[in-house]
DNA sequence: CGTACTAGTCTTTTT
DNA sequence: GACTAGTACG
């Protein structure tokens, strides 16, 4: 039981006295740190602030525990959430503890549940072999569900139902306790219907969704004492990290393995929980010590990762949150560079002055690539900022967006390889049943599945009697031939190894070559996502002994986008706020802070105040994962879904002391463009935003003449458009001034001003938008070619009248350059500058 | 049965 | 604006 391993934990380290003396790894651990590791015993909670060393404190412990208390490494888990954070985890504990650390058990929850039900779920009536249901595959066995159900998906929405069953089943809740606690409300239990019939397809199919992975890992520990005891004995002393992000299921989980010996660690930081919406439940770590009454609580504040003004500025934002454990992170690194704040007129422009600034920094030596990262809210700001970098050449690599496997064409041969594997699951097997195409339409798969439904079979094992199917007539032969080509595949893997099969399945569907021969602009990229797929089959069987294509399968059903960015490529990474959790990087771009969009307008909207707590933890995960220089950057205007924000600088910003950054926040009642216009708000109406243009929706001839006229009615939130064209806001109810698509909104632009509800000023809002405003009008980005030439004068309100000498197309909107009698040459765009011609 | 066009939705964040 | 699902038509 005890293996007592070498002591390669031990350093011999040369002290500057010159003697040399043998100094323990341990040694180089803070007070803190230190007391951490060594509280090996019974519960432990070590809240750890951004960049306080937790993953060097928990690798640590595990040494300790193995060298110094005589653990066997067989009884140590270490649990994460990513299979990033896991290798990484494997790889440092690899390097200090030496022999026998592969006998620990480091993995995340999802990967770590399979592998117990892969061994014991037959006691749940699952057979072991059970296929793991992606989103995508959730979503195609809802829209089946539904139809049976016969649920109206335009009133009630696949992904509505899935999400609420995902948040059931985080909190652990079986159907039947679902039906029983929405009894009365009509889509309640529509729900509850449509969540177990769900589930029974899920069985039928032997198939488990990500959350069923958890779930069904507590069920089995609770109907199966025994199964639970031997992992009890197993894992005697465990670790969780980030485990502010754990849900319901996963405390459970945590909660019944550790409970017979109590060595459990969690690390975490309140601050950093931002996955409320996965169903994370922030009470798990602030409510730990309820729990565990004896829990030991350490406490790390010592940062290492950045400068003081960065933590500064996080700390100054964080303090804001109210449901939180008081924590302030320090550094002796000194007060390092002033946090560079800009603004811009367009998105656009931010985007440029971002790739530039890189650019730039980086020929002059202050910057690499690699160590850089450019931060959003939203996976759909990154387009801008690429288009940018491909401009500048700047190597960049974008994390998150769809992930790899989420691709069509990686999975139509997935569901290839599935169905080789496997027939009895049926999404995959419809999936490709017509790819490439076969003649096989739906009418043709619909009674196949309703032979399939009578006999209580798979639909594959359906496929091989078709000619058993009456009512198929002539296609019955077409079903043929699909088996028999995946009867040969099964009968080849053996020979040619899962590479040769995913070479010969590309070969015979001719899918490759069908790309090849399309004009479609995106079938290079794929053709290359294939090769990235091969690479991967190639990879897994060149690393596993023993693989198999179930192990390959499985593999892959698990992997997250984030697990295959690597930081050492030498390119900046353009990702998610999300995503960048548990990175860091010496120089940091923060783009989009604005509030509409960080944060964002639902947060602004809602009633419950922890949701702009949430977002503002997110913004300090940002802001924390600086090590030396942080770009904080909005534009005043971005398009948005189509239309054009016109948004106001990001309330964190102004939660952060005008003394740390580089330059001041413009005020906010008042728009100065590069124009030299000026845009002012009502006095004490706090920040808000704009929004114009809208969707052009020619078919609705109802409301075609209405607008300027008596159209107003129609139009949501009691707007009305005022004398100049503009919409503008007579208090609409939920604060909001974005135009809504359902809404007949003419082609011209306008705007619409909605105020921030501030607790102190709830009053009506300005009735009339400023002078300067209607100038928007004339070229808004959305618009088209301003309506004035090369050559033609025109007037700006500031600088004058002028001729035009060039105007250029840029990406969205239109450089003008302009030669003016008195101002001199300028140029602009066309959106802002309001030129009117004369 | 397949193609081409239209309408609607989406954008918060993902294991 | 972009993508997808649904529909009309060949």
């Amino acid at each position: 039981m005890i293996t007592r391993k070498a002591p390669t934990a031990l350093a011999a380290v040369k002290k500057r006295t010159g003697e040399t003396k043998t100094m323990s790894i341990y040694d180089t651990l803070n007070e803190r740190q230190k007391e951490a590791v060594l509280q090996t015993e019974g519960p432990v909670l070590i809240l750890a602030g951004a960049g306080s060393g937790k993953t060097r404190v928990l690798t640590h412990r595990i040494a300790w525990l193995i060298d110094r208390c005589g653990v066997d490494p067989w009884n140590i888990m270490a649990i994460t959430f990513t299979n990033k954070a896991a290798g990484e985890m494997r790889a440092r504990v690899d390097q200090i503890v030496g022999f026998g650390s592969e006998k620990i058990w480091v993995s995340t929850f999802h990967s770590s549940c399979v592998r117990i039900l892969r061994r014991y779920i037959d006691r749940l009536g699952y057979d072991t072999n059970f296929t793991i249901y992606d989103t995508d595959d959730q979503k195609t066995v809802m829209k089946d569900v539904c139809k049976r159900l016969q649920i109206d998906v335009k009133m009630l929405k696949e992904r509505t139902i899935l999400n609420a069953i995902s948040s059931a089943k985080n909190e652990c809740m079986t159907p039947e306790e679902f039906a029983r606690a929405e009894d009365g409300d009509f889509t309640g239990k529509r729900i509850a219907e449509a969540y177990a019939e769900y589930q029974r397809t899920l069985r039928r199919n032997n198939a488990l969704d990500f959350d069923d992975l958890l779930l069904k890992t507590v069920e089995l520990f609770k109907t199966c004492p025994e199964v639970l005891d031997s992992y009890q004995e197993r894992l005697r002393y465990i670790m969780v990290d980030e485990y502010q992000d754990t849900n319901t299921v996963q405390f459970e989980l945590i909660r019944l393995l550790a409970a017979k010996y109590r060595n459990l660690c969690v690390v975490g930081d309140d601050d950093q929980s931002i996955y409320k919406f996965r169903g994370a439940n922030i009470r798990n770590i602030l409510d730990f010590e309820k729990v565990y009454p004896e829990a030991k609580v350490v406490r790390l504040e010592q940062n290492y990762r950045s400068t003081q003004n960065v933590l500064d500025a996080a700390n100054e934002i964080i303090r804001n949150n109210v449901g939180r454990k008081e924590k302030r992170l320090w550094t002796d690194k000194g007060a390092g560079s002033l946090i560079h704040f800009r603004q811009f007129d367009t998105a656009y422009d931010e985007a440029e002055f971002i790739a530039q600034d890189i650019g730039q920094k980086e020929r002059r030596g202050a910057l690499e690539y690699g160590d850089c990262a450019v931060l959003f809210r939203t996976n759909a700001q990154a387009r801008l900022l690429e288009e940018r970098f491909v401009t500048e050449g700047i190597p960049y690599d974008v994390v998150g967006g769809v992930n790899f496997y989420a691709r069509k064409e990686i999975r139509d041969l997935l569901s290839y390889l599935k169905t080789v594997d496997n027939g009895s699951d049926d999404v995959a097997v419809r999936r490709i049943i017509n790819i490439p195409r076969r003649g096989i339409g739906a009418t043709t798969i619909a009674r196949v599945q309703e032979y399939a439904n009578e006999r209580q079979i798979s639909f594959y094992d359906a496929l091989r009697e078709a000619d058993q199917i009456a009512s198929l007539g002539r296609s019955a032969a077409k079903l043929g031939s699909f088996v028999m080509l995946i009867q040969s595949l099964r009968a080849k893997v053996e020979h040619y190894g899962i590479a040769g099969l995913l070479r010969d399945i590309i070969e015979t569907t001719g899918y490759v070559r069908e790309l090849e021969d399309s004009d479609e602009d995106d079938a290079e990229s794929r053709i290359e996502n294939i090769d990235e797929l091969m690479n991967k089959v190639v990879s897994y069987e060149e690393s596993h002994e023993e693989a198999s294509l179930s192990g390959f399968l499985q593999e892959v059903a698990l992997v997250a986008d984030i697990d295959n960015v690597s930081q050492e490529g030498g390119r900046v990474l353009l990702m998610t706020l999300h995503s960048a959790k548990g990175l860091e990087f010496s120089d940091v771009y923060l783009s989009g802070m604005e509030d509409g969009l960080f944060p964002g307008y639902l947060t602004i909207t809602s009633d419950d105040p922890a949701e702009m707590e949430e977002e503002r933890r997110l913004a300090y995960v940002g802001i924390t994962r600086a090590k030396k220089e942080l770009t904080l950057t909005c534009a005043r205007a971005r398009m948005v879904r189509g239309e054009t924000q016109y948004n106001m600088v990001s309330r964190f910003l102004r939660e952060i002391p005008e003394s740390l950054l580089d330059h001041k926040l413009p005020d906010r009642k008042v728009w100065e463009w590069e124009s030299g216009e000026t845009l002012s708000f009502g006095s004490s109406y706090g920040d808000g935003v704009f929004v114009t243009g809208g969707r052009r929706r020619e078919g609705s001839a109802s409301m075609s003449d209405s607008w300027g006229h008596e159209g107003g009615a129609a139009v949501a939130g009691g707007r009305k458009p005022s004398s100049d064209g503009f919409y503008t806001a007579s208090a609409p109810e939920d604060g909001i001034g974005q135009t809504r698509p359902s809404v007949d909104t003419r082609p011209r632009p306008k705007a619409v001003w909605a105020p921030r509800r501030t607790a102190e000023e709830n009053k009506p809002f300005l009735t009339k938008a400023s002078a300067g405003l209607s100038g928007l009008s004339k070229g808004a980005p959305a618009g088209g070619r301003p309506d004035y030439e090369e050559g033609d004068r025109v007037r700006h309100i500031k600088y004058g009248e002028g001729t035009v000498t060039k105007i250029e197309e840029g990406a969205r909107d239109y450089q003008v350059t302009v030669d003016f009698d008195s101002a001199g040459t300028k140029i602009m765009y066309a959106a802002f500058a309001k030129l009117r011609r004369v």
